[in-house]
DNA sequence: AGTATCTTCTACGGATCGTAGAACTTCTAC
DNA sequence: GTAGAAGTTCTACGATCCGTAGAAGATACT
């Protein structure tokens, strides 16, 4: 599972926050708290490109960065790598999920009922969802 | 998020593959596919106790080690970490929440609905469950 | 007491990540 | 059209984590 460091995390906030693509500088604007020189920013933003959240397009000298999912896609994604490791056989995902729910507060079980009566409405045959 | 390495999750397993608590020699000759020395394992080991995800118990001259969370327990709590790292507001997690069950399996799908009509059944206040 | 077993301490090499300077490229303004 | 500004790429260094294990100390059997 590819994983995100501090900064990179906190790269990723701030495109997930704007509008649309940026620039770097924009990016390093929104963290002047640190202090950051650009060139590191750049290179956060060319090791994010490299694991494939973060692609970029140039716009005259400058390129303009944006990441390649939502935040809801990524962490969604996330979750499912973790559920993964749970184990082979689906007893074994079932049981994590049961564990999962069991903690889950009463908002957070809502938004699964409904998402759940959806998902089982929409497609009543398992998997394979395209990204939207 | 405290995460663990390729052979630290190798060592986990086998913990939560034994019965019960096993000897460092044990963990090794589970792991004999390796080929580790011994005093690699017992590295391993200290250092997931270091993590708190393992506990030790001293019987003779030995130590038996034991995971200190069941597997579910611990994939269930890592999903809740990603989850976490969603956002502060509940819309956020919400919006994962939807995204995620958006991809599960079918098998998966109807485990979530039994633990939830479950979960809801029996504490319709929300969070704040005993680790049991 | 000697020996086998187990543990602790220390360490090293590779990978990842935060951090950034040096040097190269490309506009823009005079 | 050339100099400076703005942007990018390349290279690098220190910290931390992880796989790996030897050396040396502690403990128990015989």
């Amino acid at each position: 599972m590819l994983r995100l460091g501090e900064l990179e995390r906190a790269v990723m906030d701030v495109l997930w926050s704007a509008p649309g693509p940026v620039t770097a500088r924009v990016v390093s604007d929104a963290l002047s708290d640190r202090s950051l020189a650009l060139t590191t920013v750049l290179t956060v933003l060319s090791r994010l490109e490299a694991k494939g959240y973060v692609s970029r397009m140039r716009d005259g000298r400058a390129h303009h960065y944006a990441a390649t999912a939502t935040r809801e896609e990524h962490v969604a994604g996330l979750m499912h790598e973790v559920l993964d490791t749970a184990g082979e056989s689906s007893d074994d995902r079932s049981a994590v999920l049961a564990r999962f729910v069991g903690q889950v507060s009463r908002e957070e079980a809502e938004a699964l009922q409904t998402a759940l009566a959806e998902a089982l409405r929409r497609r009543p045959g398992g998997r394979e969802v395209p990204t939207e």
